[in-house]
DNA sequence: AAGCAATTTCGATGACGGTCGTAGTATGGA
DNA sequence: TCCATACTACGACCGTCATCGAAATTGCTT
């Protein structure tokens, strides 16, 4: 790795952090517009169905792994989810207790329809 | 009124019929894009918190009427509201009931998250 | 019949967001 | 040290949708 021509060592074993909101500040809007995309509420709907944390390259998803990428940080900017490190892969929760706290039933209500609601494998 | 070269009477006291789906007929994704925007969230909880019907043009909004009447059927396609002609205006209902059997509990948590979010007039 | 008030339709415009492929970065193992 | 794996960043493309103003429709009132 070389920054202005000069060789940088890198940390060893600081895990790559990743950056998340506290919900408080997300706003609603953040959060429909998280949730109004179907391939989204597919990935949300297979991890509140898998009850258990789930890496990035586990989704059934019908679109590209670099889309699938960017799906994941929307999800995450509007604090749907929680993203962590273990090695190279990125393991995803949903922050159901959390968002219940700052919108109440939302979150259920969605899950509740996605799964009432089969369609297209739900993604 | 002309069709085909001639003049047509129209019905003199025959309401103005407004099409409404079934809500068995309206599917989730519908319901998230109609209240994903704003404008049309914020028409939505004028609607709930007024407790009565309203005619299309008493709503606080930041956009132009003609705007306005495109998202009124937005929503009215996506089954959240219902409309009927009195005279010249448009009077608009919640269908909450109905949106309560199909998608129960999302209704409600968009109003509370709403009512909880006062934001710029709710509009 | 004429005019007014309420709402709609139409066409144009502009912005935003989902999608992809490619190239890049980080980590673990051979 | 080198490679494979897992994910990300970037730039481009393209369709969709919110928005507007102007013109049209409908029904009430005078």
């Amino acid at each position: 790795m070389s920054f202005q021509g000069v060789t940088v060592t890198r940390p060893r074993t600081a895990a790559r952090m990743v950056e998340h909101p506290e919900l408080s500040q997300v706003s609603m809007q953040q959060v429909m517009e998280a949730l109004v995309d179907p391939v989204r509420r597919g990935v949300v709907a297979q991890l509140a169905g898998a009850g258990e944390d789930m890496s990035c390259g586990r989704f059934d998803s019908p679109v590209s792994l670099s889309t699938l990428t960017h799906h994941f940080s929307v999800l995450r900017e509007a604090g749907v989810i929680r993203q962590y490190y273990v090695g190279t892969t990125k393991m995803n929760t949903l922050r159901a207790e959390e968002m219940q706290e700052r919108f109440p039933g939302l979150l259920s209500a969605v899950l509740a329809a996605c799964a009432a609601e089969p369609g297209p494998a739900a993604a």
